[in-house]
DNA sequence: ACGGCACGGGG
DNA sequence: GTGTACGTGCCGT
């Protein structure tokens, strides 16, 4: 019999992996052995000295091996010690770490995961096929089409009995699965549920802020009535530890994980992933991490790539290190001034340009790791002292003998994207791989990210430095040719050009591809783009424009229409204003049409200050980084936090708040603004709401002379 | 004027 | 279980 691993964990009891494979005939659960090991290098004496020791404790088969313990690195003694309690993994590393004194001994393979140890040993992988008698893989990670299960989903949504904020005390009205509806008395509700989950064996249960809320809800209102909510194939959850508290409608801002067993829960609320690319984004990503479905929905894509990268390192032969340790190297002070400059940005032509192309490189920074073999190992390496390869401006040497762990784990990613990204327009297969695509694209971003992050197992400084030194070159060398070839360089943002004029795009596009070995894109011609100002020094601002393409797109980076702070009445303002301006074929039509925008504006006042505006256009959300009693400054944001404090709420850093602002001015918080929960008729703030719609304008109009007080000002004399 | 605070991207 | 750095704007003090 075949089927797909559809999820792996230990059990912690027995001390065995728990496998669920999906085959056409439903699930199947299997056990199977597996002994990890953990392992420690040190001096022969001294791994003699601790296998005795270990045994002296009771661990014994405690064997002495040679495996490779760094990148790039030849093999080194290390003593293989076996752990047959799973649960007792950690402590036994920490005890071993007790022993030795300051860089005695060090130790690896203790932060792996179970389920990746058990893959990688095994040569199985998550959402892999396999035979399930003798668990044999029949399916190859690096398959870019690949067989696919079909899963059976379902949808659980609960309607809850109360107003405002949902507690746990709110009893259950209802239970929607799928499009059935479950209603009556509560235990009967839960009951019917519980069944029709039986029945029904969804392989994936489908929620939204399922880990915060619903399933510990269900759970809760469940135990009031003597009964037990099993939702898994087996019983019992793997909750991952988290404090509970319960505030603005849900537990936590980070939440414990409600992971089911055999059957994969799905918090829309909690993954990224799942919200960018769908189901076929985080199969292709538990795929290529070897982490089971529910567990990757739940990681962000740096997590992904560092697992990615682990399996690399593993297979060709190299033990992981517990904490991570190659050091920054030394650098003097004007060497880091030169390093940390980042990606290179060119100061905009502020204002209205038209006929502009815009070029983007495909994933340059991956792309680059790639290309000139970037990786922690591959810099500055003892193997070539006298390699002609050298970063440009900082100067670091490159290994030329050895491909980097970083490049190896990056090319087959670019590549799949590449294929993927080719194919979106198949009939049948196109908008999965173009999903496919998505997921990989935040895999291969959060990758440059990660080198330059302090507790990256595999990150060193001196990668992304390299990085960034290396796009700069790249950009600025690009604008060079493009301006060679007669196009005017308007802009430039690390692996984007803005190009007015000048000759054939395609050409120029093609080589510069060739010149650097990165494919650069057309991303579009604009009828019109706006490089905005800084509104403080009032030169261009690096990353705040708006455009409007040949194919009636319309392209906004920066203003307040894509912030998620911005009240809606702001950001329909904005895009109102623009589809006026979208009328505009090119720049002196543009200009021509300022007018109209500005009336646009006016209505949106004129609707403003009629008092007539649905708060919910109105709510202003902001996430708060800090406790109430943390904060210094009286303002907006506080007084929401205060409001929800006095009602018994409290919201925990990393979540956000959101109210409509009542009076401005006002020093009480109950006055000032109203914090959605606690909405009722209360009116808004009318000048408050107008000055923001005009400062909302004047965002996009500030280059062409109405400015936030010029606005004002027109709108006094309006009045009047 | 200064400092606290929040946001951004890609499609 | 975890991407960073930093430019930008608003607003309270």
């Amino acid at each position: 019999m075949r089927g797909w691993v559809l999820d792996c964990y230990p059990d912690m009891d027995a001390d065995r992996m728990v496998l669920w494979f999906k085959t056409p005939g439903g699930a199947v659960r299997v056990v199977d052995d597996m002994t990890p090991h953990i392992y420690v290098h040190s001096s022969r004496e001294r791994l003699d000295k601790l296998k005795n020791d270990l045994a002296m404790i009771g661990v014994k088969d405690a064997e002495r091996e040679k495996r490779r313990i760094s990148l790039g690195d030849d093999e080194k003694d290390v003593l293989a010690v076996p752990v047959r309690e799973y649960a007792s993994l950690q402590s036994l590393a920490a005890t071993i770490d007790s022993w030795g004194r300051y860089r005695e001994h060090s130790l690896y393979n203790v932060d792996l995961r179970m389920d990746q140890r058990y893959f990688l040993h095994k040569g199985l992988f998550a959402m892999g096929l396999a035979e399930i008698d003798g668990l044999r893989s029949l399916d190859a990670w690096r398959r870019i089409d690949y067989p696919v299960p079909m899963l059976k989903g379902l949808e659980l949504g609960v309607k809850v009995r109360g107003t405002g904020i949902p507690t746990m005390d709110d009893p259950l009205i209802s239970i929607s699965a799928n499009s059935i509806t479950l209603d009556g008395p509560e235990d009967a509700v839960l009951e019917e549920f519980m069944s029709l989950v039986r029945e029904e064996d969804p392989d994936i249960i489908y929620t939204d802020k399922g880990d915060s809320f619903v399933l510990p809800y269900l759970q809760h209102r469940a135990s009031l009535h003597g009964m037990n909510m099993e939702l898994g194939r087996e019983r019992g959850e793997r909750t991952s530890r988290g404090k509970s508290y319960f505030t603005y409608g849900r537990i936590v801002y980070k939440p414990p994980a409600h992971k089911l067993r055999g059957r994969v829960h799905i918090d829309r609320e909690a993954s990224f992933t799942y919200g960018e690319a769908g189901l076929p984004g985080l199969i292709e990503m538990s795929r290529l991490s070897h982490i089971p479905l529910q567990d990757i929905s739940r990681l962000s894509p740096g997590s992904a790539i560092s697992a990615m990268q682990v399996n690399e390192a593993v297979r060709s032969g190299h033990l992981i290190r517990w904490k991570k340790n190659l050091p920054e190297g030394f650098k003097t002070a004007g060497a880091l001034i030169a390093c940390d400059r980042g990606g290179f940005i060119y100061e905009p032509r502020v204002g209205l340009h038209d006929d502009v192309w815009e070029v983007d490189f495909f994933s340059l920074y991956p792309s680059i790791m790639v290309r000139h073999n970037i990786s922690p190992e591959t810099l500055n390496c003892a193997c070539c002292p006298r390699s002609p390869l050298i970063v440009p401006e900082i100067g670091y040497r490159i290994c030329e003998k050895r491909t980097g762990l970083i490049p190896r784990v990056l090319e087959p990613i670019l590549n799949r994207r590449r294929v993927y990204k080719s194919m979106k327009d198949d009939p049948r297969k196109g908008a999965n791989y173009q999903l496919r695509a998505k997921a990989l694209k935040w895999v291969l971003v959060t990758c440059f990210g990660y080198t330059g992050y302090r507790n990256a197992r595999f990150g060193r400084i001196e990668c992304h430095e390299s990085i960034t030194a290396y796009g700069r070159d790249i950009l600025v060398r690009s604008a060079r040719i493009a301006e060679s070839r007669g196009f005017e360089v308007l802009h430039g943002i690390v692996d984007s050009l803005w190009l007015h004029g000048g000759g054939d795009i395609h050409r120029l596009c093609d080589e510069i591809s060739a010149e650097f070995g990165i494919p650069l894109n057309i991303e579009g011609r604009y009828r019109w783009i706006v490089f905005l100002p800084s509104v403080s020094t009032g030169v261009g601002a690096l990353n705040r424009y708006y455009g409007l393409f040949d194919d009636g797109e319309l392209k906004l980076r920066g203003i307040a229409a894509r912030r998620r702070d911005a009240p809606a009445i702001v950001e329909e303002l904005q895009q109102e204003m623009l589809q006026c301006l979208s009328q505009a074929g090119n720049a002196q039509e543009f200009i021509d049409t300022v007018p109209e925008a500005l009336l646009v504006m006016d209505d949106y006042a004129a609707e403003l200050r009629g008092g007539g505006v649905a708060a919910e256009r109105l709510i202003v959300r902001k996430r708060i980084s800090r406790r109430l009693e943390e904060h210094t400054r009286f303002n907006d944001p506080v007084a929401a936090l205060r409001q929800l404090h006095d009602r018994g709420f409290e919201l925990e850093p990393g979540q956000s708040v959101e109210y409509v602002i009542l009076d401005s001015g006002s020093g009480r918080s109950w006055d000032r603004v109203r914090a959605a929960p606690f909405l009722a008729d209360d009116g808004y703030d009318r000048e408050k709401y107008v000055e923001l719609v005009h400062r909302g304008a004047a965002e996009l109009l500030s280059p062409f002379g109405w400015s936030f007080q010029r606005i004002r000002g027109r709108d006094g004399s309006q009045r009047r």
